[in-house]
DNA sequence: CGCGGGTTTGATCCCAGTCAAGTCCCGTGG
DNA sequence: CCACGGGACTTGACTGGGATCAAACCCGCG
């Protein structure tokens, strides 16, 4: 399931191949593109947007701020996904997206949105499927900052980055992904402090490795070892 | 916004109104009603539905069960809310769907929602703006949980399931809204020990009362209190 | 060489979890 | 009629995980 069929080549194994007249329309239906540089901002919180997007390359993260000024990242954002779409139906974004690299992301106008769902039910039902997917991805959070502690919180945050990313084909021969976040990126989606993330990212140092931009797992073992501590067991989910 | 005439109803003062051709539409569409007695389940996660429903009256919550047995509250669940939906879509219900009151609820087939997409565009659009605003909750669900002490938590949630059955017109003379929920669901809501959120209400009797299955605030100035303490201003959200 | 962003480590404190009792209330059965 | 039990709520005492404060360290850069 995708919307375009762009960002689809990056993001292949985990979509649904399109049929020729679909990209043809979705080849027309695309805007264009846009070049985001590291720590860029794609579209505020609240902003009402004309556009919505989906991510070529690149990452990055989507977060809320506070009334007190502090950071809650909601989501990662990945290759494949799609970003800013709440902002095009209901008038306002529910959330700051910005760029943990360089990204390039493909742009889709809001004014040719009803004309999707009618000219392709098919899309509208693929929207449907994200929309659920990312509600799934949304609920697992909750349950996590609601009932895990730091080490369970880490351990699942890195192993769901570590599958998503490789899952869309970015890891390279020593088994490493890109991950350009930092630390304090990390604390602000798990909900802890700076200082206990670092504290317990050295914990888990034995099994994962967090440098030059790169998340490495040393092997197999390693992974099922973050999925024992997270308490998430390694039965492929029906999701993503 | 909706996808039910009949549940619309109830919840007249959130969503927009039907055209004669939809309203037709909608009551062929729908398959029938359901009944479900208080602690009744609908669905449990992972379930693959065959229908989606929604809610007519009463009020549940759906929710996560972890590996290690604990509960995590994903979200309330209101009279005019649409649930099940991912069950239908992707194969897999995300959580456990229960009962916390009597309620009533219209079910849609499954196999019906392409013919909905086709024939009626503006409800596929309509849905498209239903997962908006449920993403809208989830992310400040994840915020309250990640960032937010026990008494903030609990007056924000507070206020929300108030203002929340407020707007479908379930205020009584007195102020008080039905709230069928026990201690311990808002404690696996807000992720908080059954001790420590049984302290946290205590600390928060002047304004606002639990008792008899029913919400209370004491005035107007409560709300802005529980606002004020929950970090959250007053002002007219776009999104209900 | 100084500076600033990111990371690391140690010391201390406090919010909320856990354990333990006890109350209130209602339904059931002797 | 009262004893019993179980579910929801309450309250107190103790503990610990993670926040906060403070200080380096590392490294690339002007």
């Amino acid at each position: 399931m995708h919307i375009c069929e762009h960002c689809q080549l990056r993001a292949s194994a985990l979509f649904m191949p399109f049929t020729p007249a679909e990209l043809r329309f979705m080849m027309h239906f695309r805007e264009g593109t846009v070049e985001l540089e590291r720590g860029g901002i794609l579209f505020h919180e609240g902003d009402s947007l004309e556009s919505f997007y989906t991510v070529h390359a690149g990452q990055g993260a989507r977060y809320k701020t506070l009334e007190n000024g502090d950071r809650q990242l909601v989501n990662f954002v990945f290759p494949g996904d799609m970003v800013g779409l709440a902002g095009t139906v209901t008038g306002a974004t529910t959330a700051t997206m910005q760029a943990a690299s360089d990204m390039r992301l493909c742009r889709f106008r809001k004014a040719r949105l009803p004309d999707l769902f009618t000219d392709q039910p098919d899309r509208a039902y693929a929207m449907a499927w994200i929309a659920a997917v990312e509600e799934h991805f949304l609920g697992e959070t909750i349950a996590t900052l609601g009932r895990r502690n730091a080490i369970q919180r880490m351990s699942w945050a890195l192993l769901k980055v570590y599958q998503r990313l490789v899952a869309v084909g970015l890891r390279d021969e020593a088994g490493a992904v890109p991950f350009p976040y930092r630390q304090s990126d990390l604390a602000d989606a798990l909900g802890l402090s700076l200082v206990h993330t670092n504290k317990t990212l050295a914990r888990l140092r034995p099994v994962v490795r967090l440098a030059e931009g790169r998340l490495s797992v040393n092997d197999q073992d390693a992974l099922a070892e973050m999925a024992m501590i997270s308490g998430d067991d390694l039965t492929p989910r029906p999701l993503l």
